[in-house]
DNA sequence: ACCTGAACACCGTTCAAGT
DNA sequence: ACCTGAACACCGTTCAAGT
């Protein structure tokens, strides 16, 4: 059987939910795939880029409609969407964050979030500023939800995963920033 | 010639900090030290445990005095020791916010922002949203700029390593959220 | 207590060759 | 264009044995 490059990014995220990072490999996704190892260097440059269209792929499967008007609840409905599409799948947080953080495609949150904050009439360089606390907030958050989540789910730990209520309240709180700078 | 863990531990973070984490291997750390890969395992159950102990050895380095009096500039005092300790070792931010992340030491800063936000008078549960925020803001700026630093060091990219006057700026929105919320 | 030597069960990536 | 087979240069960890 003969893939593309969208057959192996997709089965690389069946495989990252179904066993995790850690054992995302290149060998044990070739041989999910029937494949030599050196296959999937057909496809993919190396494992990085890999992971960068993994990070892609989860944050497109976990689009929605945006409804909010006003520019600070449509902030809101950004992070939360996010949120939700990192949460959707194994480790989803760990790998769009460390995208992000390489300048690996995940560039999508930060355009709509930039175009969020523009539109509430902050200055150029607030724009900046903000958009990358909120990306951080949310990262960090999910990331720490989605271990906590995953160690409890292990059985190891018992300490509460800071659940979506937490998160939106770290959110408002920098909201209230934001809001307080607003140009008029 | 015979190693204690201290020895190790002090090892590994000249590792670090000269060829970064990707080299941070046990075996390279082995060779390093004159020592079987396996003589390691004497001294340490296994490298995540290293690598948290690393993190709490860089966070211990950089510690410095207190001086602030008001709660809010304590805030900005320990956010700031915690980047510039990160930023003191090469990859310095990817192994205490991992660690962190993974509930594997580096809880020194989790404790001093909790303290300096009680003192400040807020609720308990306002205490923890606050320290996970900051936290987060920390290590996901500190992170980024740094990978930026590096990349830009190593001569790839151009695109401006949002700096110390950032990071304040993006500390000062969460700060105004937290301030209002001080009961009275 | 601290270390060696050897092994186990893996990695990512390259490259010549096949269809 | 897509894949095989073989190789290169590595990993973390375990375990019996030595001093």
């Amino acid at each position: 059987m003969r893939y593309h490059r969208r057959d192996v990014v997709e089965r690389a995220i069946e495989v990252l939910d179904e066993y995790g990072l850690e054992s995302l490999t290149m060998r044990r996704l070739a041989a999910e795939l029937g494949l030599q190892p050196s296959a999937l260097y057909h496809h993919v440059p190396n494992k990085q880029t890999l992971l960068a269209a993994i990070a892609d792929e989860i944050l497109d499967r976990g689009r929605r409609e945006r409804r909010a008007a006003e520019w600070d609840r449509r902030v809101v409905e950004i992070c939360a969407e996010l949120r939700d599409a990192m949460l959707a799948y194994r480790d989803g947080a760990e790998v769009v964050a460390t995208a992000h953080t390489f300048g690996l495609g995940a560039s999508e949150p930060a355009t709509q979030l930039r175009e969020a904050l523009r539109a509430g009439g902050l200055e150029d360089d607030l724009v900046e500023v903000g958009t990358r606390a909120l990306l951080h907030l949310v990262f960090g958050h999910t990331a720490e939800e989605q271990a906590a989540l995953q160690a409890s789910s292990a059985g190891a730990i018992d300490w509460e995963p800071g659940s979506a209520g937490d998160f939106e309240q770290g959110l408002e709180l920098l909201l209230d920033g934001l809001r307080s700078r607003v140009r008029r």
